[in-house]
RNA sequence: GGGCCUAUAGCUCAGUUGGCUAGAGCGCACCCCUGAUAAGGGUGAGGUCGUUAGUUCGAUUCUAACUAGGCCCA
């Protein structure tokens, strides 16, 4: 007779390949048409709730690699919470106004624009906004990203419009929000303020000039030295223009300056840079006089070149050595270091200059001129008064205007800011801050430093796709009209209509019945043209969306991002937070690295550099991707690219091979019916298990730190050393050869089956897609378990499985193994053996491993998956745990049926090709 | 230039308060099996622990500088 019938050997539907770009949409499919996140979340009502708000990401563009990294990581986290039996919601978001969309949409519209009112330009953005909402939110979803994907929040929804509007309206009632006067990139020729993203950087030809100061101040009590001398700064800079704005020098206290002769004047300049200074302004005799650190200059005056005021000496950390003279012209209305310093320094913020680039009418020798055009009569005028040392042309890196690519200037324009030094609100950001646990724990000096050296917040934008600041003046006298009172008015409106309410209706609609001008009287005004900036939007999310919903509670447990929001996302969420309600709106903040390419470079699409997730949801699948994601320790940078997605893609077989074993293995077995009781299971099956527990035991710690590389490792090394290499390898001739209804078989398929059950719970919230498939076997077992693994709970630890005794023992066996297996290899490598079954090995020891390996004797041809295997003792003298193989060709004939070999073979007439176990099992068999 | 961070075998990770010839898995090489088969098993070769100083009896582990890289600023 044929025996191989009588072997039960694997058998499943589940195939060994994944093919996962066909597998995973259809999965999707089905979690849709349960309803899986709802069915998650009814089966979850009335737990804890884990709260992990949502970054938005902005509606722009394909997803990148950066966006796949963080919404998977926040999936981990949301369905290993959610595994852990938290109720944990996951409301995704999107950032939706703001610049780069304007931008699209004016490119897009063209001349189109021209005969649009702003309402339907708005309306644009608005529409724009959307397609790429559906675009990224298909995309997250294809990566398995779990979510309330049918109602996300957008900032552009009317309601969160309103919110951003009465959260404006708590800072203006609080006292925070001032307008005032700030430097920006401005380009004369489109009359415009630029954002940073509207500059691009060009070479440029420049005057560059030193100009002298003369000091006005008397430097002889600190150097008496220079008593009775004639003493002038010395400023270098490459935009004459400013030099009608200048109000001050900045010099660094930290470094030495020496006062220089050069023929019958003395001059100030930064002792590391004379050398170079000497040579530009052609000084052949220059004598030191004195040496002085920068700091005893500060607030000395001296006089500005061609207009009768003065100008501050002043201390600043941003005047490096790295050109000029270590003495920096300062105008607070031409750039943003001159604007910050002046400020301390109670300076104005002098900008002389219009909209269009000319000097203004009150500009004492250059009124009207157009500035670089001015920058000649500028030159000439100094060169005339001999306050020029030195003038040449250089070419250097400039800002240009992206659109219509002219140069573009620094001039100072009206802004709306939130002032972070009133009510002590940056100190109360950083005692927030202290109370965040931040994760690493260094974000927390990061996040710290960055607060205490930002400027006030500018938040306003001179932008139409956005919410208005809402504000106004009086046509009267000019007054600006803002409270929190018109702002509640106002969202009101907002909340109805939306934010295009601004500017689709009059004033009058606006503003509360009989408002006046609290200066004037009258009752006329006009709206404020600007919007507010996007990160006042987003920094919002949890004014908008926490606190009104009773599973989404204000505030979060967990905000998760890249370590670029330090300076964004979390901050701007942390300064609403701290000015509405004293308190971070998450209590923990945990940040991942970026997604960097083979050699290590950012990736960026603009410079081509690395793949996008779509190219690898095509070629590998999204369980790859996020195998990927979960085996780095993502704190740090990940590197993407083939080398460690073919390892994936190897570990994901491995996994996927293991479990389709095990299933393969269950083929027949109904836990109901056939699962036995532990005293029935070998000492083996009891190893096993205990190995679960500590798998169990470990993931779920690790799941709960966060620490997905470690859930990805122990289960990866459980199914490869654990399982594949040891315990299924053991157990193969048992589940093979042992009648399919006996108890041996059944004890271990008990085993496989609480391991397949734990694995694939603890798995899921990695390889969402495989562990779904996995858990469609486990239902043809038992129907009673959950539509969906991801309904199902962590497997608890089981400490009364967790048997050390026998964990430690077999660790000692397992020594004993590794040894045998060398000399195995040795007598394969001899010719003497091919297959293990093939050989009878000798062990021979003494003392305590002697002992132990003789109470396992009968069991160590299985251990050892050899045909036979004798324990002796070891000769006297040998070392005391010394153990020694010899290595024989098997005794006996090879069994036809389970391949062992035995001296048994034909001792059954009946059966005369088998062993005594098959005779046995065989018969067994035929009986029924 | 500043703030913060990273640097252990080809890849991904472990390395407990400084202490035995620095570990794991994968990959690779070689071999076995052909009843997990586009699978499975075994053995083995791979590391001056980024570089250089210093502290120490002793440093991958502590300190400093440097190099390379990352994020955010300037």
């Amino acid at each position: 007779m044929d025996y191989k019938e009588t072997l039960n050997l694997p058998m499943t539907s589940f195939s060994m390949k994944a093919n996962l770009t066909q597998m995973e949409p259809s999965t999707l499919k089905y979690w849709d048409a349960i309803d899986l996140y709802g069915k998650i979340r009814e089966s979850r009502r009335g737990r804890p709730l884990f709260i992990l708000h949502d970054g938005p990401p902005y509606a722009n563009g394909n997803i990148h690699m950066g966006h796949a990294f963080n919404k998977v990581l926040k999936d981990f986290v949301i369905r290993s919470r959610t595994m852990a039996g938290y109720d944990a919601p996951y409301l995704p978001g999107w950032d939706c106004h703001g610049l780069p969309i304007e931008i699209k949409v004016d490119q897009n519209l063209g001349r189109k624009k021209e005969h649009m009112s702003i309402v339907e330009i708005r309306q644009e953005c608005r529409k724009y906004a959307e397609k790429y909402i559906a675009l990224q939110r298909e995309e997250f979803k294809r990566l398995g990203v779990l979510g309330e994907w049918s109602h996300p929040y957008l900032t552009m929804n009317f309601a969160y419009e309103a919110a951003i509007a009465r959260s404006f309206g708590e800072f203006v009632g609080r006292g925070y929000v001032y307008k005032g006067l700030r430097s920006v990139h401005w380009c004369i020729h489109c009359r415009t303020a630029l954002a940073e993203a509207e500059v691009e950087y060009a070479d440029h030809k420049s005057p560059s000039v030193f100009v002298k100061f003369p000091m006005v101040s008397d430097l002889s009590e600190c150097l008496p030295e220079l008593r009775g001398r004639s003493v002038s700064a010395i400023i270098w800079t490459t935009t004459p223009w400013t030099l009608p704005a200048n109000l001050g020098i900045a010099v660094n206290a930290a470094y030495e300056y020496s006062a220089v002769e050069v023929g019958s004047e003395v001059f100030l300049v930064a002792s590391d840079l004379l050398p170079q200074v000497s040579q530009k302004l052609g000084w052949t005799t220059a004598t030191v006089l004195a040496r002085f650190p920068g700091r005893i200059l500060d607030r000395l005056l001296a006089q500005h070149p061609f207009i009768n005021r003065t100008s501050l000496l002043m201390l600043g950390d941003h005047v490096t050595l790295q050109q000029g003279t270590g003495l920096v012209h300062t105008a607070p209305g031409h750039g943003y270091d001159d604007y910050v310093l002046g400020q301390t320094y109670g300076l104005d913020v002098l900008c002389p200059v219009d909209g269009r680039g000319y000097f203004m009418s009150d500009v004492e020798h250059f009124a009207g001129l157009q500035i670089f055009k001015a920058n000649d009569a500028i030159v000439a005028l100094m060169r005339d008064r001999g306050l020029l040392l030195a003038a040449e042309e250089i070419t250097h890196s400039y800002p240009h205007c992206w659109r219509c690519h002219h140069p573009v200037i620094f001039r100072a324009t009206p802004q709306w800011f939130i002032a972070l030094d009133r009510h002590d609100f940056r100190k109360r950001a950083q005692e927030a801050i202290h109370r965040v646990r931040w994760l690493p724990a260094w974000g927390e000096e990061r996040i710290h430093n960055m607060v205490a050296e930002r400027p006030d917040w500018c938040i306003s934008r001179q932008r139409l796709w956005g919410v208005p600041i809402i504000a106004f003046s009086c046509r009267g006298c000019g007054e600006i009209l803002f409270s929190q009172e018109i702002t509640n008015h106002v969202a009101d409106i907002f909340e109805r209509e939306g934010a295009d309410a601004w500017y689709a209706r009059p004033v009058s609609d606006l503003l509360p019945h009989e408002t006046r001008c609290p200066k004037c009287g009258q009752g006329e005004f006009e709206k404020e043209n600007d919007i507010l900036d996007v990160w006042f939007d987003s920094g919002n999310s949890h004014y908008a969306e926490l606190g009104r919903r009773s599973d989404l509670p204000w505030p979060s447990d967990l905000y998760l991002e890249g370590g670029d929001q330090y300076r964004g996302w979390f901050q701007s969420s942390l300064l609403v937070g701290v000015a509405l309600h004293n308190e971070a709106p998450y209590r923990q903040a945990l940040t991942h690295g970026w997604t960097l390419d083979r050699e290590g470079r950012a990736m960026s699409k603009s410079k081509g550099i690395g793949v996008e997730p779509k190219a690898l949801l095509q070629s590998n699948g999204a369980d790859i991707i996020r195998l990927l994601f979960s085996s780095v320790q993502f704190v740090e940078d990940i590197k993407i690219y083939d080398t460690p997605l073919d390892r994936m893609s190897d570990a994901y077989r491995k996994i996927r091979n293991t479990c389709r074993y095990l299933i393969g293995n269950l083929h027949g077995f109904d836990a109901r019916r056939d699962a036995r009781p532990v005293e029935d299971w070998q000492e083996i099956d009891r190893w096993a298990m205990a190995r679960l527990q500590q798998l169990v035991l470990r993931v779920r710690q690790a799941y709960e730190d966060y620490q997905f590389h470690a859930v990805y490792h122990a289960l990866y090394n459980f199914c490869v050393t654990d399982m594949s290499a040891f315990y299924l390898a053991i157990i193969r001739d048992r589940l093979y050869t042992a009648p399919a209804q006996s108890e041996a078989r059944r004890a271990a398929q008990t085993v496989l089956f609480h391991i397949l059950d734990g694995l694939v719970r603890l798995m899921s919230p990695l390889l969402v897609f495989t562990a779904e498939e996995v858990w469609k076997h486990l239902r043809e077992i038992d129907p009673s378990r959950p539509l969906s693994v991801h309904m199902s709970f962590f497997p608890e630890y089981q400490s009364q499985w967790d048997d050390s005794a026998i964990t430690e023992r077999w660790s000692r066996l397992i020594e004993a193994r590794d040894q045998v297996m060398k000399a195995l290899e040795t007598a394969r490598q001899d010719g003497l053996i091919g297959d293990p079954l093939e050989a009878r090995v000798f062990l021979y020891s003494q003392g305590e491993l002697y002992l132990l390996l003789k109470t396992y004797e009968p069991f160590l041809r299985y251990l050892l998956i050899t045909s036979q295997a004798v324990v002796r003792t070891n000769e006297p003298g040998s070392a005391e745990d010394a153990l020694r193989v010899v290595v024989e060709k098997a005794a006996g004939t090879k069994c036809e049926r389970c391949w062992n070999y035995s001296e048994q073979v034909g001792a059954d007439v009946a059966h005369p090709s088998l062993c005594e176990r098959c005779v046995a099992a065989v018969e067994e068999i035929l009986r029924g």
